[in-house]
DNA sequence: ATGAAAGCGCTAACAC
DNA sequence: GTGTTAGCGCTTTCAT
């Protein structure tokens, strides 16, 4: 069967408030949008007649004549859409409609495909949007940041490039958070520890590099212990597997996220070896599989719904004109369980 | 620091180019929706102009003037938002916002607050947006069903309450997902499969529970053996020990989601039975819980993404007037680890 | 403090 | 096939 479309208007206009408040448009709106200098008998008489007609602004209409559009776009690239089963992407955007839903800001979720990533950036320009919430994983996407420049944007994740330290992010400390789950090993008293890290053409990967690499050198301890992968699963067995086949010793394991840490765990037990007995192991994310996994890992939590709110409360700031910093770290904490 | 708003329009309007490609703006309005009464010259003059000037139209205008908005809310329930954890959800969102990507629609999500539903419900009858996808675990959640008399809803789940039959809906085919779940336990030599099912108030609580009932009750097998749970792991494993305490034999189980599997594990270890030796165990949902449990969890995999894309299309031919069935069951596939 | 009037950029009859 | 002409519903000077 076919829909038939709806009949006209179901929503009455601001006139017709106006008509029944006695007022003119002028007022309605003034009232509609909090201006202070209508007197308050007015204001009452406007609010009873909005209520009364069951009115709601005309989103458009308001868009058009402010050249304001109230709409924020949350830009997610397409390959972070297929690792969209990475439960932090989740919790972003999550926290940014947390964040949003209090505002009178309306999210829009862009996907902006590789393939044409062109029609993103001219949708963005095309003034569809007042700002824009860019989170990525690869330092490529920051492909955006030129947009910077003519469109209020926000990064969810520190761009990789120092060239554009100009622009607005929002991050969680990587570095700290690599820090102190590696004190945490060393406090144990580990002193082998190894690492598996990330791309280091990705912000991630790198900090928790470096974050574990300050705390080895702090305790004097040697840094060379590293491998890489590429946060998934299978890439932390590799990653492990080399790291053993090599023959040094390996009393601790900090994996720069959980799914790696799951699959260093796999060649772990391959090998004989007991978590934490022979290897304590603690990972990054607090995700699933360190939730699940046997022992339970020890892991730094990230407040990934506090990221995406953080990223929204700074672009909503930034949209009115209130001073904000251009970067926002979070702090991380670090969970133990028992795989350390 | 303060950042200055946007310089006037950065965009050139439809105006310009007309003025550019020496036409009305009115053909220009025409080759912009692709309308067929163009000279095939004209619209190349136009295309070249809209090119030379990188022209975007203006969604507001357009909106206003057409009196349609190109928006399609996706509407998340602030508890859905919670358990956003639910690998499930995330996966409609992006199933949804990858089918709206190749569509002129944009894709606007919403989280209605519990604590002020008519919000929700104003701004989608406010004339704000073209039509709305609702997705919802609980019953409840379907109050918008009203809402779906003057504005085209398409429901992701199906309603609990019969009388909404009248809207439309996509769901996983739960029913038969469960009834070959428990076939495959009841071919694989189990007799005494026990059920841990969800909420009643939950159609996926439901349909499973119906589904194992049928499979059941077609090879003459005892149906008295379940559970309730709430799909979380907690209360997984307290259904489990419930089960297990009742002294009856049990040989099998299949569990209404992975979640609550994962909870039956532990409980089944404590007792000190083994998978699938004593209890053969089966899940539903095919997440991460199921796939690093020890064994690896056998599962019914559904089609989030699908669902997700299956509600946008289904909302989209709605809106072009186009047939469209009232319900749409996705099929699942039964993933075989070593559970079972 | 309030009203009148001029658009915002586009679409949709209606003419030609 | 193309141009003309009204608006769409609201905000925003500018008067008063």
């Amino acid at each position: 069967m076919t829909t038939e479309q709806m009949p006209g208007r179901v929503v009455p206009t601001l006139e017709a408030v106006a008509a029944r408040a006695g007022v003119s448009r002028a007022t309605v709106s003034r009232v509609v949008n909090g201006s202070p200098k209508v007197t308050a008998e007015v204001v009452a008489a406007v609010e009873r007649a909005i209520a009364d007609l069951n009115y709601v602004p005309n989103r458009a209409a308001r868009s058009l004549a402010s050249r304001r559009t109230q709409v924020i776009a949350l830009v997610l690239p397409e390959s972070t859409a297929k690792v969209f089963a990475d439960p932090f992407f989740a919790s972003i955007v999550q926290g940014v409609a947390l964040a949003l839903a209090d505002t009178e800001y309306t999210l829009n979720m862009v996907i902006s495909s590789e393939t044409n990533p062109d029609k993103t950036r001219r949708y963005l320009m095309g003034g569809n949007v007042d700002g824009a919430l860019v989170v990525s994983h690869h330092s490529g996407d920051h492909s955006y940041a030129q947009l910077g420049a003519s469109l209020p944007l926000v990064f969810g994740g520190r761009p990789v490039s120092e060239s554009e330290h100009s622009s607005y992010y929002v991050d969680v400390d990587n570095v700290a958070g690599a820090q102190v789950a590696t004190q945490h090993l060393i406090d144990r008293g580990r002193r082998d520890i190894a690492l598996i890290t990330g791309p280091q053409d990705m912000p991630a990967g790198l900090d928790r590099y470096t974050g574990w690499k300050q705390a080895m050198s702090q305790a004097g301890l040697d840094t060379s212990l590293v491998a890489y992968g590429d946060f998934s699963p299978a890439s932390g067995s590799d990653a492990m597997r080399r790291l053993l086949a090599d023959g040094r010793r390996i009393d601790g394991l900090f994996a720069a996220n959980d799914q790696m840490a799951a699959g260093a765990y796999s060649a772990i037990h391959e090998a004989g070896l007991s978590i934490p007995g022979d290897i304590a192991v603690v990972g990054y994310d607090d995700d699933n599989f360190g939730l699940m996994s046997s022992p339970p890992l020890t892991t730094v939590h990230q407040p990934s719904i506090g990221l995406g709110e953080a990223m929204a409360r700074v672009l909503v700031r930034l949209l009115a004109g209130e001073p904000v910093d251009r970067v926002t770290l979070l702090p991380t904490e670090l969970v133990v369980r028992q795989s350390s």
